[in-house]
DNA sequence: CGAATTTGACCCCT
DNA sequence: AGGGGTCAAATTCG
């Protein structure tokens, strides 16, 4: 199975990861350069689409391959609060080999609806992780699928890990009153929805995909998550955190939320701050349906992340 | 009142 | 066996 260098194609992805790892590096570097920094941005955004643009077209012939998950239809899968009778069937498989991209940022939104569907405390972790799925999973068959994890040691910072590309495509969705001018519209029409978005929270980025990518835009529904992560952990006197708590309100309609959203992510013109968001860069992504199995390829495995930061627990 | 979140149980996978 | 991911009833929110 292990055939991926072996392919032009797996080659060809392999060495556009390591362009889009090294550029995100030279990103890091570049903090005080603002011009350079965009610059970067742009060829981030570049070798996305080139490495999208390639897969898709590799899928195209390949035909089927990628496995999809196990959906059981008509599985009788109630459960009683208290009963605990019916067991559901072997129906549930998790996520496989979609695309798995893993990021650490600071502000979570990311223009898509995300609909939280659990939450749970994590090993060797102080935060719990939250699980969102996208909010047209079922009216549109959007398989994509998100969790977040506030970060251990920088509390302000959360690790969110996309899982499968979204494939809904919801004009409800669209950020309803601002979507200011064409920027947003070309945001939208990015392959990659997790590349360095905008300004706004950009952070270091990879990607790998399986099936297509249309980028939807939605609300803020993170703040569930952070709701939900709050209360176990910092609880009092977390000034900041309040604050980006509080821009990601729910329900998709705060004031706050525009306004956080407005200031972070004006365009062009404020790189500083821009720049500065950007801090770790992960990778943990399988990376495409021939050449992969079943597992993810994580570059950590050839030493080729981290390079800000220690991170060890993966 | 419908939609979204919470939360504990259930189940797959390592 | 236990951790982690998902489900779905109950609850909260808009």
């Amino acid at each position: 199975m292990a055939a991926a260098a072996a392919q032009p194609y797996a080659q060809v992805m392999e060495d556009m990861r390591k362009g889009q790892e090294f550029a995100a590096r030279l990103q890091g570097l570049l903090a005080d350069s603002p011009d350079a920094g965009r610059l970067v941005d742009q060829i981030l955004h570049a070798m996305s689409r080139t490495i999208e643009t390639a897969r898709a077209a590799a899928a195209a012939e390949e035909g089927s391959e990628g496995q999809s998950e196990v959906t059981c239809a008509g599985t009788g899968g109630k459960r009683k609060a208290a009963g605990g009778g019916d067991k559901r069937t072997a129906c549930r498989r998790r996520a496989q080999n979609s695309s798995t991209v893993t990021v650490t940022i600071k502000d979570i939104e990311d223009g898509h609806a995300w609909r939280k569907y659990g939450q749970k405390e994590i090993q060797n972790s102080k935060h719990p992780k939250a699980y969102f799925r996208c909010t047209h999973k079922y009216d549109q068959q959007c398989a994509a699928q998100r969790q977040v994890q506030r970060c251990d040691d920088d509390p302000e910072a959360f690790r969110v890990t996309y899982i499968g590309a979204h494939t809904c495509r919801d004009p409800a969705a669209v950020a309803p009153l601002v979507l200011h001018d064409a920027d947003e519209l070309h945001a939208g029409s990015r392959l990659i929805s997790f590349a360095p978005n905008n300004a706004s929270a950009a952070t270091a980025s990879t990607t790998t995909t399986t099936g297509n990518t249309s980028s939807q835009h939605g609300d803020h529904k993170d703040a569930a998550l952070l709701a939900g992560l709050r209360p176990l952990k910092l609880e009092a006197g977390a000034g900041e955190q309040e604050e980006v708590l509080s821009s990601l309100t729910p329900a998709g309609s705060s004031a706050a939320a525009e306004a956080a959203r407005n200031a972070a992510a004006t365009p062009s013109l404020d790189q500083g701050d821009v720049t500065s968001g950007l801090q770790h860069f992960y990778y943990g992504g399988s990376f495409d349906d021939m050449a992969a199995f079943d597992d993810t390829f994580d570059l950590d495995d050839l030493g080729v992340l981290g390079f800000d930061q220690g991170q060890d627990e993966f």
